[in-house]
RNA sequence: GCGAGAGUGGCGGAACUGGUAGACGCACUGGACUUAGGAUCCAGCCCACUCCGGUGGAUGGGGGUUCAACUCCCCCCUCUCGCACCA
């Protein structure tokens, strides 16, 4: 026996390290030839060191990257940064110096710190977004589409967070308040630009259908999101002219409507209440729910309250003077800001009419019937049949809101009307730190896009910010004054800069080409490489970025730029990881250092315990504990493994044919494993049961060869047991694979072998054991050769003396046998 | 309230399309080796009872289907996440 080395992790991580550097072992081109397999984790933005979230989300990724390497496909595995960001603009302010500096050397320090965690990249894709040649093109996409439409300009009341001096997405007000500070957002008249991402929410609701490979919980949230209805627009005449539309989506209902309510902020409300004496009721309660809402918290309902604006509508069908109110439950934007309110079929409807007294009709009767205003205590908005609704009684609700939509059509009313939720997606923002917007104001020809030759509009690198957190840009005369291109003359730029979020749309996109200077995309590049096969990240961004990386996909396909109608054939969203049951946060001082760690156990530690304690999806509670199991583990192979040297060198790499019972058992074990690893990694992702089968291959292994070697087993056994362990690990722990794969006389590197075959035949157990149960209780087990005959199997159930102390004397009524897994008699 | 997911030993978690519940690991207990052990190795480890052969119970609770249920169906409870007056 040759004398065990030491787990050096230091060292072999080192060295392995700098020779997959060196030898760029992970760089990969385009081969038409080869199949491919891309690969890719949500980037992270450098905000200084990697935390162990990071660590979780690219481990599970590096494992799939290096697996399917193995099992011979063309893998583009790349890393970059989402480096615009307020973050970079404070530490800019409080350190002196460009936001530029400060994100620069992050990203050579976590760029160091994943390399040290033996992540298999292709660095020489690796991008940046605050790169000008990465956000020109981003530039460029603005214009494209501002003449396609897809981006215009518009005043309106925006999110404003007074902390980080910026205007907010809907989508990045978090309980009414902003998604990085936490600060409560106020609102605010401004002029911004929006990206027209309406005009593709029906597409984008309509592929969630087919994008099978995505958890449905995100789906589920993107529909919502979307938040489709299909209804109806109808006028309703007022009182003193004019007319207030609403929208619906039970026009079959409207025969039901005894009075209107409409937002506080609606047009209309000053015309209604004019003149009426309710004048300032109004103003009073409009201003009333204002401050209310921005008070509220988000998961109070609150009271349904309103005011009688003083003015009446008119049923266009029925020709009923409605009451007019306001009403703090509707909502300025959606729809048309105004409902019919129809309280005997609207919850909402109900509880107003019975706060106020207003009467309540009802028009649709439920299949049991029986529905009487007086009894009711909820609205019923199911289906049924339509009641006191004129020509379109005894009709089925479904059917009446057809042909009543129809009908109001016909008499010019009305209209059938489908909305969404989801809103244009506002990108101006008032920071430096972001991709400048490519327009400019001439006084003579207006807005202007600067012209494509021009691009891109550089951030200045020779700014000073002040402690404000104001943009610098606005007074920045180099930057800000500019010639018109249509005219000459003078003009201003566009001192917005866009939304981090755009940046992160289509970068996935650009890794397949990231060195592409005639054109955002190289079209043979992104014709092999896209859509990304596998996305992995976390949950947090199941709306925002996976949404907008949608709707930029289909804008890029429709501006002849991409291939492919969605970027992510299938999503990963990784849970969280935590320690001591809650999140990790500085605040609770519960935060595992990832440096600490690999500095401790080294980067294979790490790794393999984060993918042993949970499965990818669920949450993983961190365990110093557990971290010291995964070392011990690794520690026990390595000596395993170095004290058996010699006979695994020495071995032939045949297994003979004539195996003893030990050598047969193990080599079964070794085909199991390869068998059990490949399936749980292949698609499953199942991390923590691939690494328990290797585990269970090492237990039989040490337990058969011991430490100390010797002749228990055949060589060639022994050296086909070793090498699986190396191989089936290797995607995991790949340093310590590598070395010992050295070790064992391989002159080729493990990261260069293929994924091993397992034998179905070898895999095969000689024995299986049969549970012999009586009426369902397992009362003996009996052993035989697999696939044995069932009326064999049964007879020798039945002659099991354990088993037959508990039919004693009771007539066997009914035996069913479960090939190689059981035989139940019922007595 | 609506939607999604989840409840299994002291803990993290296994269990294929209904077929031996608790793989693997952590913690714990006993032993071996030892100057020492927080190293390593061996053994034990769901609960209760036990004549140490076993017997009974157990996958959030209650019902049901079935020869057989962690798995399927119904009702209820708890937790996590998302949405939340969307007409």
């Amino acid at each position: 026996m040759a004398p065990e080395t030491r787990y050096d992790f230091a060292a072999i991580e080192k060295k392995w390290q700098e020779r997959w550097l060196a030898g760029k072992s992970f760089k990969v081109t385009a081969d038409p030839g080869k199949k491919k397999y891309y690969l890719l984790e949500m980037f992270p933005y450098p905000s200084g060191r990697i935390h162990m979230g990071h660590v979780r989300n690219y481990t599970i990724g590096d494992v799939v990257a290096r697996f399917k390497r193995m099992k011979g496909l063309n893998v583009l595995h790349p890393m970059g940064w989402d480096a615009f960001g307020l973050p970079a603009e404070n530490a800019a302010i409080k350190n002196n110096t460009h936001p530029a500096v400060w994100t620069y050397d992050n990203i050579a320090y976590m760029k160091k710190q994943l390399q040290r965690m033996g992540f298999s990249y292709d660095w020489d894709r690796e991008l940046a977004t605050c790169d000008p040649s990465y956000y020109r093109w981003e530039q460029l996409f603005f214009i494209r589409m501002y003449e396609k439409e897809l981006v215009y300009q518009k005043k309106t009341t925006v999110n404003w967070c007074g902390t980080c001096q910026t205007v907010l997405a809907n989508e990045q007000v978090i309980d009414g308040a902003c998604w990085r500070c936490d600060n409560l957002v106020t609102p605010r008249e401004m002029n911004g630009w929006f990206f027209k991402i309406t005009d593709y929410a029906e597409e984008l609701l309509a592929e969630c259908d087919r994008l099978t490979g995505w958890p449905e919980k995100v789906l589920t949230m993107q529909r919502n999101w979307i938040g489709k209805s299909v209804g109806a627009e109808i006028d309703f005449p007022v009182a003193g002219g004019g007319t207030l539309r609403i929208f619906t989506t039970r026009p079959d209902t409207i025969f039901g409507a005894t009075f209107m309510s409409i937002a506080p902020e609606h047009p209309l409300v000053a015309a209604l209440s004019r003149g009426t004496g309710q004048e300032q009721a109004v103003a009073e309660f409009a201003e009333k729910t204002r401050l209310e809402r921005q008070r509220r918290k988000p998961d109070e309902e609150g009271e349904k309250e309103g005011v009688f604006t003083g003015g009446f509508c008119r049923n266009p069908f029925t020709g009923e003077e409605l009451p007019v109110y306001v009403a703090n439950f509707v909502l300025v934007e959606y729809g048309t800001g105004a409902v019919m309110a129809v309280p005997a079929h609207d919850q909402r409807d109900f509880e107003f009419a019975r706060k106020y007294g207003l009467p309540v009709k009802v028009v649709v009767q439920p299949p049991a019937g029986g529905l009487s205003p007086a009894a009711m205590e909820k609205a019923y908005d199911g289906p049924g049949v339509l009641v006191d609704s004129g020509p379109f009684s005894g009709m089925a609700s479904e059917e009446a809101k057809k042909a009543i939509t129809a009908a109001a059509g016909q008499q010019g009313f009305g209209t059938a009307r489908t909305t969404y939720r989801l809103r244009d997606w506002g990108i101006s923002r008032q920071r430096f730190w972001g991709a400048p917007i490519p327009m400019l104001y001439c006084e003579r020809c207006g807005v202007q896009p600067v012209p494509e030759a021009d691009l891109p509009v550089v951030l200045p690198t020779d700014v000073q910010l002040d402690q404000s957190g104001k943009s610098p840009l606005p007074n920045l005369e180099s930057f800000r004054k500019t010639t018109c291109p249509v005219c000459g003359g003078e003009a201003r730029r566009e001192t917005d800069t866009m939304d981090t979020f755009v940046e992160s749309s289509w970068y996935f996109a650009r890794y397949t080409c990231p060195d592409c200077t005639d054109a955002p995309f190289s079209r043979p590049a992104v014709d092999y490489w896209l859509p990304v096969d596998q996305y992995i990240g976390g949950v947090e961004h199941a709306i925002l970025h996976l949404l907008y990386s949608r709707f930029f996909t289909k804008v890029l396909r429709d501006l002849g730029w991409l291939p492919v109608d969605e970027p992510f054939r299938n999503l990963l969203t990784q849970g969280m990881v935590i320690k001591d049951g809650s999140k990790m946060s500085k605040s609770k001082g519960n935060v595992v250092d990832p440096n600490e760690l690999v500095e401790r156990y080294g980067a294979d530690t790490v790794r393999l315990f984060s993918l042993f304690a949970a499965p990818p999806e669920r949450d993983l509670e961190w365990s110093d504990q557990g971290v010291e199991g995964a070392y011990r583990f690794l520690t026990r192979v390595h000596r395993f493994v170095t004290a058996n040297l010699e006979l695994v060198r020495g071995a032939t790499a045949a297994v003979p044919a004539d195996l003893d019972d030990t050598g047969r058992a193990l080599h079964r074990k070794v085909h199991q494993a390869i068998r059990k690893v490949g399936d749980d990694l292949d698609g499953k992702f199942h991390f923590n049961t691939a690494i328990s089968s290797v585990m269970e291959l090492v237990n039989a292994l040490t337990s058969i060869v011991g430490d100390s070697a010797g002749g228990r087993v055949v060589p060639a056994v022994l050296r086909e047991a070793v090498e699986a362990v190396l191989l089936l690990l290797s995607p995991m722990v790949p340093h310590f694979c590598e070395e010992l794969w050295e070790l064992t006389g391989h002159a080729e590197p493990l990261s260069q072998a293929a994924w091993p075959a397992y034998d179905p035949e070898a895999a095969r157990e000689e024995e299986v054991t049969v549970v012999v149960q009586v009426n369902g209780k397992v009362r003996g087990r009996i052993s035989v050769p697999p696939d044995t005959d069932e009326d064999r199997v049964k007879e020798m159930a039945l002659a099991d003396e354990k088993a037959a102390k508990f039919m004693e004397g009771k007539p066997v009524r009914k035996v069913i046998v479960v090939k190689n897994k059981l035989v139940n008699i019922v007595v």
